[in-house]
DNA sequence: CTTACCTATCGGAATTAATGATATATGGTC
DNA sequence: GACCATATATCATTAATTCCGATAGGTAAG
């Protein structure tokens, strides 16, 4: 058994099918069917059930399918780990929330590539559920999401702490004057933002259910709306502040066990860390002590 | 880059020579240095310094080191995954602390390898450090040990709950007695014992410090020795309470807050749970229901 | 200076992997 | 039922790789 031998098993499983995979994997399949019996020979177990259709896994070849996964990746990996000398270069991608993008990392990013031009850079945003998924699937090497995340194989690290308010129209004096309308929208950035959950939960708590929800792609988009008067959302603070908008919104703080919320750095706990990433967390981490002490 | 090549670089580090890889690896030197030169050739950086005694890991080679480890694990680990069809057989070795194994374990272990005649199951016994590098070595398949343990590579399973005496000969009616006759002596299994470091601090609490030491390799040496008045030790309950010497033995109950340890199974996160460790596990579960309930 | 021990190199042998052609099986379609 | 499209299995041949054994070169200890 050798990484090639896995690698052939891989494909195989994952296409369903010898020629395919052969195709995949620039060879002819009489070859790849010969791989697949000597790993089978190999192990003294089938590993496909072969059908006129293609192939499918045996139970065995289930429980060997994740190990052929973990392998390609420790490849990947560890060529990774040998050729990174220390200095940042080369690749980094990383996700982030909209809203951290916006409001933490516009600076930090342009200031990075200046001190490492030779790093490229990639943000790719996206929701805490997707960026966890897409860490968890190597996809990112690290990305910024809301806290609290429970991955196994996932390591986070707060980095920052935002406070959340409430954004209406200038007009709505109060919170309950909000609800007491009846007609009560939300405005949200993605059906599965993070905030989603939460701003349903606390209008709910002050006894608001059943909120008509809007989606924008844009947080302009959402607090020019909110702006207009069409609904109701929740952000942090700074973020609504500092736009273009923030003279015609009005903010409403919440208690503060509802307020807070701890943006973490999280990224897979067994893979390397590279130069590139552990220069690009030096970089975000300082401005963390000034941020906070001036909250 | 594949695993036969990580395995020769691994051999040829660990070994520190190309010549004794060779060997080890039934081989010849040419074929080892042509497959390390072919490696250094991917990767675009010599991975050893060459020096008249031998080879040396440069940088680079220093970063591959454990992802070759690692790799040689996962292909352990997938042969014995992709083999284990569910019906628990083959080398089980499983780890315990020696006042487990006697409290606990025997009346387990036996009816467990009646249960599942098939499987070969060892049990080691050390300390709960020990075991905890043992099992992240891979050396174990799990380990019962004295929790709270936190290790990143390990996951831990509350089995059992322990109540800790002081055990003194029967003439000892009181700590404070025990403590201000000076010449105080602990006795512990070994200098490693996971009882000893608490044994101390409780003694230390109650002003008892600079108590000498006395090692003995059993349990039954431990009790009798402190039945003959020796000194004093720290045990489950039931254990002195169980043995020979338990009514020359004088037990001192300790606060709640000192008297109870709870014992771990713990195991490597990431390695698979074979059909005989999780059989067993489901064979030590249900005993911790009536235990608990009896306590 | 010699010896012992190490790595580097190279041609040829042995082994292994890849190819291309062919055989075989199956499910759908006319 | 004949036919076709799509699969995998087999096998002789070719290509590639790996392995071996002998030799060369370099360095430190005695």
């Amino acid at each position: 058994m050798d990484a090639a031998d896995l690698r052939i098993f891989e494909a195989v499983a994952r296409l369903g099918g010898m020629n395919r995979a052969a195709a995949e994997l620039n060879t002819v399949q009489s070859n790849v069917t010969a791989r697949v019996r000597l790993l089978e020979d190999e192990l003294g177990t089938p590993l496909f059930h072969r059908h006129s259709r293609g192939v499918a896994l045996t139970p065995a070849g289930q429980r060997l399918l994740p190990y052929a996964e973990r392998m390609a990746q420790l490849l990947v990996d560890a060529r990774r780990a040998t050729v990174d000398d220390g200095t940042p270069r080369g690749p980094l991608v990383i996700g982030a929330l909209e809203t951290t993008a916006a409001l933490r990392l516009s600076p930090l990013l342009s200031s990075y590539v200046t001190a490492w031009p030779e790093v490229d850079l990639a943000l790719r945003t996206g929701t805490t559920c997707e960026l966890v998924e897409q860490v968890a699937a190597h996809q990112l090497e690290g990305a910024f999401v809301c806290g609290p995340v429970d991955h196994p194989e996932l390591a986070g690290e707060a980095l920052f702490r935002e406070e959340l308010v409430l954004a209406t129209a200038r007009g709505v004096r109060t919170l309950d004057a909000l609800i007491g309308e009846g007609d009560l929208k939300i405005v949200v950035l993605r059906a599965g933002c993070s905030y989603r959950q939460r701003l349903e939960d606390i209008l709910a708590r002050r006894g608001a259910v059943g909120a008509r929800l809007l989606e924008f792609g844009t947080i302009e988009a959402i607090l020019g709306c909110v702006a207009a008067g069409l609904g109701v959302t929740l952000l942090p603070r700074a973020l609504v502040a500092g736009s273009r908008h923030g003279e015609r919104i009005a903010l409403h703080a919440l208690p503060v066990h509802e307020a807070h919320v701890e943006t973490l750095f999280i990224r897979r706990r067994d893979s390397h860390v590279s130069s590139a990433l552990r220069a690009f967390l030096d970089h975000v981490r300082p401005p963390l002590l000034h941020a906070q002490a001036a909250e």
